[in-house]
DNA sequence: ACACCTTTTTAGAATCATTATAAACTACAA
DNA sequence: TTGTAGTTTATAATGATTCTAAAAAGGTGT
């Protein structure tokens, strides 16, 4: 299993629940968002035995902390993740309050002049609210 | 009273409470980034009768549909506002969990090639996250 | 000033995503 | 196989935000 060499070179023992949520994250190439609830009701419709929601949370984060998933930063009730971990940004439809990925292509080079003493920069995200 | 007119303008019948919460929001002309709880605390600080948490979470709201504040699209356990409602962008500090703005000199110009067919772009922000 | 209606304020309860807890379980190395 | 550190789990706790419904205040017409 391709998954258990992966979580191991990040210092995360392979476990059943860790490997199953691998599987729903990252079989496909097509990259997504979600939350952790989108994420639970995945694993109910995908597996047989249950996964505690605890233990999502747990994963998640975990995967995101070794660079697996990124946060989106929105405002919502609930917290978005993606896939999709290369530096792209995106379109934040406010009216269907849907999240559209903006290709690295669509949007042009971002040079940020500001530098902070002892800072580095970890990330940098574009996220365009559309209207109507 | 300056704020009376601003209010009424919008449509928000000038309360002593709203009234309040402008002379706190809107006296100086430094712009400043704060959570409802730091608002809270201001409050508690300034002024001499105690206005309800509930009454906050509505000014605020009430003043961010108006356009008079922007939220800042972190992912926070709270909500981060801001006075300054110009297009601009911001650094996040991971560590110490705090704000800073970036003028918008400090960004070179940002170009979204894609389009969304009947939708506008309403805002275009950037957030860069810092670590050490 | 008064009456009337609507908006706003308020304290407290309710909600809901997320985190903490502590006990049971598991991977894995010795 | 045994020990131990890392994981999972159900459940409780937390904490920001929203809801509720009753009291207070703004605004208008008389």
């Amino acid at each position: 299993m391709k998954y258990i060499e992966k979580l191991r070179n990040s210092g995360l023992r392979p476990t059943k629940q860790r490997l199953q949520i691998c599987e729903i994250l990252f079989e496909t190439k097509k990259t997504f968002h979600f939350t952790i609830n989108d994420l639970a009701i995945k694993i109910k419709d995908q597996t047989k035995n249950k996964i505690s929601l605890a233990t999502i949370y747990n994963t998640v984060h975990a995967f995101e902390k070794k660079g697996y998933l990124k946060q989106i930063p929105i405002n919502s009730t609930q917290t978005y993740f993606d896939t999709n971990t290369t530096e792209h940004h995106h379109f934040y439809d406010l009216k269907e309050e849907k999240l559209i990925d903006l290709e690295n292509c669509d949007v042009g080079p971002i040079n940020i002049k500001k530098k902070i003493d002892g800072k580095k920069i970890k990330s940098v995200e574009v996220l365009v609210k559309l209207g109507d």
